[in-house]
DNA sequence: CATGAATGAGTATTCATTCAT
DNA sequence: GATGAATGAATACTCATTCAT
């Protein structure tokens, strides 16, 4: 079982002491943007958060920008990887598996990651309209999901089981965006929904939509 | 016959060189925000923009909220009223009409005044990031997109021309997120998409998703 | 009696309150850098001393150095002018004028407007360590004053009237460096000197060593 | 026999790897000096430099303008001692010896010893133009070479081979800062000079300015 | 009304210095 | 001795807002 390799260290080596206020900066930091918000957390709030000075931040990151990048970026691993048996296995149509039951359990799967850290993923967002870099990193993502669901349309349709006549791209951006939007909606929003009856109409909407024959 | 409410009394007349002041920094801050966000947008940049001086954008707005309200508002009614035959009679489903047809007709319009006013939109967005009163006012937009929606739905539903197992209201805030969340991925992403096709490509989706009988 | 003419006013007009606050930072900047010198001048000094808000500099000048530039120019200005009857008409070798006499003026020259304007002259050396643009002002004033030596010594040797073997290029540099840095010596040192006899050793020395024949 | 005094006790005898240390810091801070010039130089460039943790620093120094001290006296030293055959014997005037000849020795080994260690004498100049300190080490260098300058000029009044009008003291300072600003200049800015002939035309000029008679 | 100078609170950032390990 | 993390004082700079002209 391998252990991370000490030969492949990032950068510099921090002392333990060192590992141990970076990663209370990062937990703080996370706390605070998701109070606060990006544009309204400010260097100080993370440092005081932390129960650190307010120079000891610098001593770890240069940027409010470059912090926010460590915390999503353990946020998205830890939404990747999920719950224990979420594995990149159960991500591919599999043979002989229902395609009905492949796109409840990706639905039901993305909206408990987003459920899960709901206001982390909103303030992505909100950083995503102001910075570039989030931007990107916030469309790769979804570009990611897009292509999975692009080339799962693709095989239904070459198998006969879904219509013809609609664009695969179109599609898996247009469903992506229905999903992923409804979750946004559903967890800033004041309306009201209920977990298992969403992955179940958002099931059947997008099963519907590509005319997806049982 | 609603009136101007006593209460938002239209705080003093202006003279005509007021009004026409007004409507310059209105106008100045609408390119300004579209080119530098919300957030970046200074004061200085929307009187400079102008071509007034700094202090007269106070004779007018006491914020940059306050006249980033008014340009939306203004966008916004630019956007119900639209292309001349625009009318809110078109958004009823008519009986004798098609519903896919009434559909279609919907989404172009909304992909229409998305693009014809897609840099604004985005910018709302991020402005609804920020600030809890512009969040609230785009989620009435979208909730009286989805209210229309819905009562389609269960008209199809009732008319045995939709599917029963649909939840008219989660369905209709999950294809709207989808439609709206298509455009900005669209306007602000690198992916390219073709006009007509998009139109009918949703439309598909939608009446699919619905289980819609022709 | 051309007075600057409106139409040629510099960049942003500024209204006589502006001109005003202007001047009275550039005065304070003086006196505060002549009193702390350049690196150890901190804006809020100079706002402090202009009895000004500390925002107010930023009205009028973007960095410390640039209102230092102001304030040097300003001095150069008044050094070059100098006493009223300093045109620059007496800097040209005179045909029938004694070159020793027009060396002394020089000398006299130079160490009078040293003195009245030592403390800055000081001030500038210091910021010249530290900036390659004041370095390369400094350099500027020094080539001037250099090149009407060279030329100078140049004439007296096809005049016959100097040492032939002596580069006039080496000459006129060292014989200025010479003054120069007599002067910044004596006013910064602890050593005493007396004008005249400064002007007049100066003189006897800088004559001998080109071999001047009377 | 001078002793070093008991006033300057060696602070603490240091164990050999101590010795190594605090070497290898005034290496690098020489080194980073050089490179950034006093005011750019941080603790940290000298300790990263030094190949040391920041903390290490103050185990041998207090200060930037102590090690800098350091720096300046090494450098001193090995400047008045220089080219192995140059001692304190050489700067005597001695009977027999041509006067032009001693005056032509001095400021070839002034301008050796400048141009080796430029770089450094540049530094120095700019530190002296902020310290005190500093600038009372330059003048005492200043001082000592005036001094003997001086006492050489009354010698050959004495002697009758110089300009008896001259007053020595004027002239040991002016010529000192002939020489030395000649170097200044020299090092710092673009102008172009040839060694051998900056030698013998400060010889010249030295000569000349002061009357020497062959 | 329009002007634009003046204000100063708010925040980021640097870096010498200390000190526990 | 050496280390490097932690500290916090010092400062620069921005920009919304006020107000005298």
């Amino acid at each position: 079982m391998a252990v991370t390799p000490p030969s492949t260290a990032p950068s510099k080596t921090l002392t333990s002491r060192g590992l141990r206020t970076k990663q209370q900066l990062v937990a703080a930091a996370r706390t605070t943007f998701e109070k606060d918000g990006f544009a309204a957390t400010r260097i100080t709030d993370i440092a005081d958060a932390a129960g650190v000075a307010h120079g000891t931040f610098y001593t770890y990151f240069d940027s409010k920008e470059e912090i926010f990048r460590e915390v999503v970026v353990t946020v998205r691993e830890s939404m990747l990887r999920g719950p224990e048996e979420r594995t990149s296995e159960d991500d591919r149509p599999r043979i002989g598996t229902d395609p009905r039951e492949s796109i409840r359990r990706a639905n039901r799967r993305y909206l408990e990651a987003y459920r899960d850290n709901h206001q982390l993923m909103v303030i992505w967002e909100e950083a995503a309209t102001i910075n570039e870099d989030f931007r990107e990193m916030l469309g790769e993502s979804r570009a990611r999901f897009s292509e999975r669901a692009e080339r799962a349309i693709r095989a239904l349709q070459a198998a006969g089981r879904a219509d013809a006549t609609i664009d695969a791209r179109y599609a898996a951006v247009a469903l992506g965006a229905m999903v992923s939007k409804f979750a946004y909606i559903w967890f800033t929003g004041r309306e009201e929904f209920e977990f298992e009856q969403a992955v179940e109409q958002l099931t059947i909407l997008w099963c519907g939509s590509i005319g997806l024959t049982d």
